[in-house]
DNA sequence: TTCTTGTCACCTAGGTGTTAATAT
DNA sequence: ATATTAACACCTAGGTGACAAGAA
Protein backbone atom coordinates (compact mmCIF):
# COMPACT_ATOMS: atom_id res chain seq x y z
CA UNK A 1 0.00 0.00 0.00
CA UNK A 2 1.20 3.51 -0.71
CA UNK A 3 0.46 6.65 0.49
CA UNK A 4 0.84 10.20 -0.66
CA UNK A 5 2.26 12.37 2.33
CA UNK A 6 1.01 15.90 2.57
CA UNK A 7 -2.16 14.81 0.73
CA UNK A 8 -4.19 17.87 2.14
CA UNK A 9 -1.80 20.06 0.73
CA UNK A 10 -1.67 18.48 -2.79
CA UNK A 11 -5.28 19.22 -2.99
CA UNK A 12 -5.10 22.66 -1.43
CA UNK A 13 -2.94 23.03 -5.11
CA UNK A 14 -4.80 20.98 -7.23
CA UNK A 15 -8.08 23.05 -6.73
CA UNK A 16 -6.92 26.07 -8.67
CA UNK A 17 -4.55 23.29 -11.03
CA UNK A 18 -1.20 22.75 -9.60
CA UNK A 19 1.65 23.80 -11.95
CA UNK A 20 5.23 23.06 -11.64
CA UNK A 21 8.12 25.36 -13.20
CA UNK A 22 10.86 24.16 -15.64
CA UNK A 23 14.05 25.29 -16.00
CA UNK A 24 17.27 24.50 -18.33
CA UNK A 25 18.97 23.91 -15.18
CA UNK A 26 16.19 21.94 -14.42
CA UNK A 27 14.01 22.84 -10.84
CA UNK A 28 13.35 20.48 -7.94
CA UNK A 29 9.79 18.87 -7.44
CA UNK A 30 10.43 18.39 -4.17
CA UNK A 31 7.88 19.50 -1.82
CA UNK A 32 6.76 16.69 -1.17
CA UNK A 33 6.88 13.24 -0.53
CA UNK A 34 5.73 9.78 -0.72
CA UNK A 35 5.75 6.40 1.26
CA UNK A 36 6.24 3.90 1.61
CA UNK A 37 8.05 3.76 -2.03
CA UNK A 38 8.65 5.22 -5.25
CA UNK A 39 9.77 4.98 -8.77
CA UNK A 40 9.28 5.79 -12.33
CA UNK A 41 10.96 3.89 -14.93
CA UNK A 42 12.07 2.65 -18.87
CA UNK A 43 12.67 5.20 -21.11
CA UNK A 44 11.98 8.94 -21.39
CA UNK A 45 9.93 11.29 -18.46
CA UNK A 46 11.30 8.25 -15.96
CA UNK A 47 13.11 8.92 -12.68
CA UNK A 48 14.18 6.27 -10.52
CA UNK A 49 14.19 6.50 -7.15
CA UNK A 50 18.34 7.34 -5.94
CA UNK A 51 18.08 4.35 -3.59
CA UNK A 52 17.13 1.14 -6.16
CA UNK A 53 17.11 -0.92 -6.00
CA UNK A 54 16.39 -2.11 -2.69
CA UNK A 55 14.24 -4.08 -0.27
CA UNK A 56 10.53 -3.79 0.52
CA UNK A 57 11.96 -3.63 4.38
CA UNK A 58 13.89 -0.26 3.09
CA UNK A 59 10.84 1.17 0.99
CA UNK A 60 8.33 0.70 3.94
CA UNK A 61 10.54 1.93 6.76
CA UNK A 62 10.33 5.51 6.15
CA UNK A 63 8.98 7.81 3.97
CA UNK A 64 10.25 8.42 0.89
CA UNK A 65 11.36 11.78 -0.98
CA UNK A 66 11.61 12.64 -4.59
CA UNK A 67 13.38 15.55 -3.56
CA UNK A 68 16.15 14.90 -6.09
CA UNK A 69 14.16 14.97 -9.21
CA UNK A 70 14.69 18.01 -11.00
CA UNK A 71 12.18 18.98 -13.85
CA UNK A 72 13.49 20.47 -17.32
CA UNK A 73 12.50 21.27 -20.54
CA UNK A 74 16.09 21.31 -21.77
CA UNK A 75 16.02 17.89 -23.79
CA UNK A 76 19.89 18.14 -23.90
CA UNK A 77 20.11 18.14 -20.69
CA UNK A 78 23.07 16.96 -18.68
CA UNK A 79 21.89 13.86 -17.51
CA UNK A 80 24.95 12.32 -15.65
CA UNK A 81 23.35 12.15 -12.32
CA UNK A 82 20.12 11.01 -13.72
CA UNK A 83 17.70 13.57 -12.02
CA UNK A 84 16.56 15.16 -14.44
CA UNK A 85 12.82 14.56 -16.17
CA UNK A 86 12.00 16.20 -19.75
CA UNK A 87 8.54 17.77 -20.04
CA UNK A 88 7.08 19.80 -22.28
CA UNK A 89 6.34 23.56 -21.24
CA UNK A 90 2.28 24.11 -21.42
CA UNK A 91 1.48 20.21 -21.38
CA UNK A 92 -0.23 18.77 -18.31
CA UNK A 93 1.53 15.90 -16.55
CA UNK A 94 -0.13 12.76 -13.99
CA UNK A 95 3.17 11.70 -12.12
CA UNK A 96 2.52 7.83 -11.55
CA UNK A 97 4.69 5.15 -9.15
CA UNK A 98 5.99 2.27 -10.32
CA UNK A 99 6.88 -0.30 -7.85
CA UNK A 100 8.41 -3.20 -9.76
CA UNK A 101 9.94 -6.27 -7.61
CA UNK A 102 13.85 -7.33 -9.37
CA UNK A 103 15.68 -10.26 -9.18
CA UNK A 104 18.95 -10.14 -6.70
CA UNK A 105 21.17 -8.40 -9.10
CA UNK A 106 18.72 -5.89 -9.67
CA UNK A 107 17.79 -7.08 -13.15
CA UNK A 108 13.65 -6.91 -13.83
CA UNK A 109 11.97 -10.23 -14.85
CA UNK A 110 9.38 -9.43 -17.30
CA UNK A 111 8.42 -12.82 -17.93
CA UNK A 112 6.90 -13.68 -14.18
CA UNK A 113 3.46 -11.36 -14.08
CA UNK A 114 2.15 -8.97 -11.40
CA UNK A 115 6.24 -7.98 -10.78
CA UNK A 116 5.35 -4.41 -11.40
CA UNK A 117 2.38 -2.26 -9.50
CA UNK A 118 1.17 1.37 -10.58
CA UNK A 119 0.37 4.33 -8.30
CA UNK A 120 -1.61 7.41 -9.44
CA UNK A 121 -2.05 10.09 -7.45
CA UNK A 122 -4.79 12.22 -9.36
CA UNK A 123 -3.82 15.01 -6.58
CA UNK A 124 -0.44 15.34 -8.08
CA UNK A 125 -1.48 16.39 -11.64
CA UNK A 126 0.22 19.27 -12.85
CA UNK A 127 0.89 21.43 -15.86
CA UNK A 128 4.50 22.32 -16.59
CA UNK A 129 5.30 26.14 -17.32
CA UNK A 130 8.26 28.37 -17.19
CA UNK A 131 6.63 30.87 -15.60
CA UNK A 132 3.41 30.81 -13.58
CA UNK A 133 -0.02 31.38 -15.24
CA UNK A 134 -1.81 31.38 -12.04
CA UNK A 135 -1.27 34.05 -9.07
CA UNK A 136 -3.04 31.52 -6.78
CA UNK A 137 -0.56 29.06 -7.40
CA UNK A 138 2.55 31.34 -7.43
CA UNK A 139 0.71 32.71 -3.55
CA UNK A 140 0.28 29.41 -2.41
CA UNK A 141 4.08 28.50 -3.68
CA UNK A 142 5.42 31.48 -1.88
CA UNK A 143 3.49 30.46 1.42
CA UNK A 144 4.25 26.97 1.43
CA UNK A 145 8.04 26.69 -0.08
CA UNK A 146 10.77 27.76 3.27
CA UNK A 147 13.07 29.08 -0.26
CA UNK A 148 10.42 31.73 -0.82
CA UNK A 149 9.95 33.07 2.49
CA UNK A 150 11.93 36.16 1.09
CA UNK A 151 8.69 37.04 -0.64
CA UNK A 152 5.77 35.93 2.21
CA UNK A 153 4.21 39.26 3.51
CA UNK A 154 4.41 38.19 7.07
CA UNK A 155 7.28 36.67 8.81
CA UNK A 156 5.50 36.69 11.78
CA UNK A 157 3.38 33.58 10.69
CA UNK A 158 5.79 30.53 10.77
CA UNK A 159 4.12 28.05 8.40
CA UNK A 160 6.52 25.13 7.36
CA UNK A 161 3.70 23.05 5.87
CA UNK A 162 5.69 20.52 6.32
CA UNK A 163 3.64 18.00 8.78
CA UNK A 164 0.22 18.46 7.15
CA UNK A 165 -2.04 14.84 6.60
CA UNK A 166 1.33 12.71 6.59
CA UNK A 167 0.45 9.00 5.97
CA UNK A 168 -2.95 10.17 5.27
CA UNK A 169 -4.66 6.87 2.82
CA UNK A 170 -5.42 7.78 -0.53
CA UNK A 171 -8.57 5.70 -1.08
CA UNK A 172 -9.58 4.09 -4.32
CA UNK A 173 -5.67 4.95 -5.43
CA UNK A 174 -3.53 1.73 -3.52
CA UNK A 175 -4.88 -0.97 -5.21
CA UNK A 176 -4.33 -4.45 -1.81
CA UNK A 177 -1.16 -5.48 -2.23
CA UNK A 178 2.04 -6.63 -0.84
CA UNK A 179 5.67 -5.31 -0.25
CA UNK A 180 7.86 -8.41 0.78
CA UNK A 181 10.54 -7.26 3.28
CA UNK A 182 13.15 -9.55 1.76
CA UNK A 183 12.61 -8.64 -1.88
CA UNK A 184 14.35 -6.20 -3.67
CA UNK A 185 12.70 -3.41 -5.30
CA UNK A 186 13.49 -0.92 -7.90
CA UNK A 187 11.15 2.47 -7.76
CA UNK B 1 45.85 1.09 -10.17
CA UNK B 2 44.62 4.24 -7.52
CA UNK B 3 46.34 7.34 -7.80
CA UNK B 4 45.69 9.78 -5.01
CA UNK B 5 44.39 13.76 -6.56
CA UNK B 6 45.95 16.39 -4.91
CA UNK B 7 48.96 14.77 -3.64
CA UNK B 8 51.07 18.14 -3.62
CA UNK B 9 48.45 19.35 -1.39
CA UNK B 10 48.23 16.11 1.07
CA UNK B 11 52.18 16.42 0.99
CA UNK B 12 52.32 19.91 2.14
CA UNK B 13 50.19 19.39 5.24
CA UNK B 14 52.01 15.85 6.05
CA UNK B 15 55.46 17.80 6.41
CA UNK B 16 53.71 19.95 9.06
CA UNK B 17 52.40 16.48 10.93
CA UNK B 18 48.32 16.84 9.54
CA UNK B 19 45.96 16.81 12.22
CA UNK B 20 41.68 16.60 11.19
CA UNK B 21 39.57 17.54 13.44
CA UNK B 22 36.43 15.82 14.79
CA UNK B 23 33.66 16.88 16.89
CA UNK B 24 30.14 15.14 18.21
CA UNK B 25 28.08 15.47 15.02
CA UNK B 26 31.31 14.90 12.99
CA UNK B 27 33.23 17.09 10.72
CA UNK B 28 34.17 16.65 6.89
CA UNK B 29 37.13 14.97 5.66
CA UNK B 30 36.44 16.27 2.35
CA UNK B 31 39.19 18.69 1.12
CA UNK B 32 40.54 15.97 -1.39
CA UNK B 33 39.52 13.46 -3.84
CA UNK B 34 40.65 9.79 -5.20
CA UNK B 35 40.78 7.86 -7.84
CA UNK B 36 39.51 5.35 -9.64
CA UNK B 37 38.29 3.97 -6.18
CA UNK B 38 37.36 4.07 -2.36
CA UNK B 39 35.71 2.23 -0.13
CA UNK B 40 37.15 1.13 3.93
CA UNK B 41 35.47 -2.06 4.95
CA UNK B 42 33.96 -4.34 7.89
CA UNK B 43 33.43 -3.16 11.57
CA UNK B 44 34.34 -0.24 12.94
CA UNK B 45 36.31 2.86 12.10
CA UNK B 46 35.41 1.58 8.37
CA UNK B 47 33.57 3.98 5.68
CA UNK B 48 32.02 2.41 2.65
CA UNK B 49 31.68 4.49 -0.25
CA UNK B 50 28.50 6.00 -0.78
CA UNK B 51 28.56 4.65 -4.30
CA UNK B 52 29.07 0.70 -3.58
CA UNK B 53 28.49 -1.62 -4.79
CA UNK B 54 29.14 -0.57 -8.44
CA UNK B 55 31.42 -1.75 -11.54
CA UNK B 56 34.54 -1.35 -12.12
CA UNK B 57 33.60 1.14 -15.24
CA UNK B 58 32.00 3.23 -12.94
CA UNK B 59 34.82 3.23 -10.90
CA UNK B 60 37.25 4.27 -13.24
CA UNK B 61 35.19 6.91 -14.62
CA UNK B 62 36.44 9.69 -12.60
CA UNK B 63 37.61 10.98 -9.64
CA UNK B 64 36.27 9.55 -6.60
CA UNK B 65 35.36 11.57 -3.64
CA UNK B 66 34.90 10.60 0.13
CA UNK B 67 33.58 14.33 0.69
CA UNK B 68 30.93 12.48 2.98
CA UNK B 69 32.76 10.85 5.09
CA UNK B 70 32.73 12.69 8.61
CA UNK B 71 34.89 12.31 11.44
CA UNK B 72 33.83 11.98 15.40
CA UNK B 73 34.66 11.55 18.37
CA UNK B 74 31.13 10.37 19.30
CA UNK B 75 30.74 6.75 19.86
CA UNK B 76 26.76 6.92 20.03
CA UNK B 77 27.00 9.02 17.25
CA UNK B 78 23.71 7.97 15.32
CA UNK B 79 25.08 6.42 12.38
CA UNK B 80 21.67 6.27 10.06
CA UNK B 81 23.13 7.43 6.88
CA UNK B 82 26.88 5.59 7.41
CA UNK B 83 28.85 8.23 7.24
CA UNK B 84 29.93 8.78 10.61
CA UNK B 85 33.80 7.14 11.05
CA UNK B 86 34.47 6.99 15.24
CA UNK B 87 37.97 8.41 15.87
CA UNK B 88 40.01 8.63 19.39
CA UNK B 89 41.22 11.99 19.73
CA UNK B 90 45.08 12.46 19.53
CA UNK B 91 45.36 9.28 17.63
CA UNK B 92 46.99 9.21 14.68
CA UNK B 93 45.74 7.08 11.84
CA UNK B 94 46.28 5.75 8.23
CA UNK B 95 43.76 5.54 5.63
CA UNK B 96 43.66 2.56 3.80
CA UNK B 97 41.58 2.00 0.67
CA UNK B 98 40.10 -1.34 -0.06
CA UNK B 99 38.68 -2.33 -3.49
CA UNK B 100 36.68 -5.29 -2.47
CA UNK B 101 35.08 -7.18 -5.88
CA UNK B 102 31.76 -8.55 -5.05
CA UNK B 103 29.48 -10.74 -6.06
CA UNK B 104 26.32 -9.86 -8.62
CA UNK B 105 24.30 -9.43 -5.62
CA UNK B 106 26.88 -7.32 -3.90
CA UNK B 107 27.73 -10.01 -1.14
CA UNK B 108 31.26 -11.07 -0.82
CA UNK B 109 33.13 -14.03 -1.61
CA UNK B 110 36.11 -14.12 1.07
CA UNK B 111 36.68 -17.70 -0.72
CA UNK B 112 38.71 -16.42 -3.23
CA UNK B 113 41.66 -14.99 -2.98
CA UNK B 114 42.96 -11.46 -4.56
CA UNK B 115 39.25 -10.28 -4.21
CA UNK B 116 40.55 -7.63 -2.15
CA UNK B 117 43.19 -5.04 -3.21
CA UNK B 118 44.12 -2.30 -0.44
CA UNK B 119 45.97 0.73 -0.96
CA UNK B 120 47.99 3.31 1.36
CA UNK B 121 49.14 6.85 1.09
CA UNK B 122 51.63 7.64 3.61
CA UNK B 123 50.43 11.28 2.56
CA UNK B 124 47.56 11.00 4.03
CA UNK B 125 48.17 10.05 7.55
CA UNK B 126 47.01 12.68 9.80
CA UNK B 127 46.56 13.00 13.94
CA UNK B 128 42.98 13.31 15.00
CA UNK B 129 42.29 16.21 17.54
CA UNK B 130 39.12 18.28 18.75
CA UNK B 131 41.33 21.52 18.51
CA UNK B 132 44.44 22.11 16.06
CA UNK B 133 47.71 21.99 18.15
CA UNK B 134 49.96 23.27 15.70
CA UNK B 135 49.58 26.58 14.01
CA UNK B 136 50.85 25.69 10.81
CA UNK B 137 48.16 23.02 10.63
CA UNK B 138 45.53 25.85 10.92
CA UNK B 139 46.96 28.32 8.86
CA UNK B 140 46.99 25.75 5.81
CA UNK B 141 43.61 24.73 6.46
CA UNK B 142 42.59 28.43 6.33
CA UNK B 143 44.50 28.84 2.88
CA UNK B 144 43.03 25.74 1.22
CA UNK B 145 39.87 25.63 2.80
CA UNK B 146 36.88 27.75 0.96
CA UNK B 147 34.81 26.92 3.67
CA UNK B 148 37.57 29.52 5.76
CA UNK B 149 37.71 31.57 3.49
CA UNK B 150 36.56 34.26 6.37
CA UNK B 151 39.52 34.03 8.32
CA UNK B 152 42.09 34.70 5.22
CA UNK B 153 44.06 37.58 5.37
CA UNK B 154 44.26 38.86 1.84
CA UNK B 155 40.65 38.00 0.20
CA UNK B 156 42.43 39.39 -3.25
CA UNK B 157 44.82 36.48 -3.69
CA UNK B 158 42.25 33.71 -5.00
CA UNK B 159 43.67 30.12 -4.41
CA UNK B 160 41.06 27.57 -4.87
CA UNK B 161 43.95 24.69 -3.90
CA UNK B 162 41.59 21.81 -5.84
CA UNK B 163 43.81 21.23 -9.05
CA UNK B 164 47.52 20.72 -8.11
CA UNK B 165 48.71 17.90 -9.07
CA UNK B 166 45.70 15.81 -9.68
CA UNK B 167 45.87 12.02 -11.20
CA UNK B 168 49.44 12.40 -9.97
CA UNK B 169 50.83 8.48 -9.72
CA UNK B 170 52.16 7.58 -6.27
CA UNK B 171 54.89 5.19 -6.93
CA UNK B 172 54.95 1.85 -4.35
CA UNK B 173 52.08 2.30 -2.94
CA UNK B 174 49.70 0.74 -6.14
CA UNK B 175 50.40 -2.69 -6.60
CA UNK B 176 49.59 -3.47 -10.02
CA UNK B 177 46.21 -5.29 -10.21
CA UNK B 178 43.58 -4.59 -12.85
CA UNK B 179 40.00 -3.31 -12.64
CA UNK B 180 37.27 -5.01 -14.75
CA UNK B 181 35.08 -2.66 -16.06
CA UNK B 182 32.16 -5.31 -16.03
CA UNK B 183 33.26 -7.02 -13.08
CA UNK B 184 30.98 -5.36 -9.51
CA UNK B 185 33.03 -3.57 -6.73
CA UNK B 186 32.82 -2.31 -3.75
CA UNK B 187 34.41 0.20 -1.49
C1' DT C 1 46.87 22.30 33.04
C1' DT C 2 45.03 20.18 29.21
C1' DC C 3 41.42 18.74 26.48
C1' DT C 4 36.54 19.20 24.96
C1' DT C 5 32.20 21.51 23.94
C1' DG C 6 28.98 25.06 22.41
C1' DT C 7 28.23 29.42 20.13
C1' DC C 8 29.44 32.68 16.82
C1' DA C 9 30.59 35.39 12.47
C1' DC C 10 31.90 34.27 8.11
C1' DC C 11 31.90 31.69 4.30
C1' DT C 12 30.13 28.15 0.29
C1' DA C 13 26.39 26.11 -2.18
C1' DG C 14 22.16 26.21 -3.97
C1' DG C 15 16.74 26.62 -4.04
C1' DT C 16 12.87 30.57 -4.50
C1' DG C 17 9.93 34.00 -7.19
C1' DT C 18 10.72 38.59 -9.36
C1' DT C 19 11.87 41.34 -13.04
C1' DA C 20 13.59 42.87 -17.32
C1' DA C 21 15.45 41.45 -21.49
C1' DT C 22 15.26 38.28 -25.16
C1' DA C 23 13.29 34.83 -28.25
C1' DT C 24 9.48 32.84 -30.80
C1' DA D 1 1.45 38.84 -28.14
C1' DT D 2 3.23 35.23 -25.81
C1' DA D 3 6.78 32.28 -24.08
C1' DT D 4 11.43 31.74 -22.46
C1' DT D 5 15.77 33.11 -20.54
C1' DA D 6 19.23 35.31 -17.45
C1' DA D 7 20.42 38.15 -13.59
C1' DC D 8 19.01 39.34 -9.11
C1' DA D 9 17.82 39.75 -4.00
C1' DC D 10 16.39 36.82 -0.60
C1' DC D 11 16.16 32.80 1.57
C1' DT D 12 17.66 27.68 3.52
C1' DA D 13 21.26 24.55 4.70
C1' DG D 14 25.46 23.62 6.26
C1' DG D 15 30.87 23.68 6.45
C1' DT D 16 34.96 26.73 8.58
C1' DG D 17 38.13 28.28 12.56
C1' DA D 18 37.90 31.56 16.61
C1' DC D 19 36.75 32.05 21.09
C1' DA D 20 34.98 31.51 25.65
C1' DA D 21 33.19 28.37 28.80
C1' DG D 22 33.18 23.93 30.64
C1' DA D 23 35.10 19.26 31.81
C1' DA D 24 38.65 16.07 33.18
Amino acid sequence: QVYLCNRALWLKFHRHQTEMIITKQGRNKCLFDNRPDNTNRTRNRVYMHPDSPNTGAHWMRQEISFGKLKLTNNKGASNNTGQMVVLQSLHKYQPRLHVVEVNEDGSEDSSQPGRVQTFTFPETQFIAVTAYQNTDITQLKIDHNPFAKGFRDNYDTIYTGCDIDRLTPSPGDSPLSQIVPGARYAM
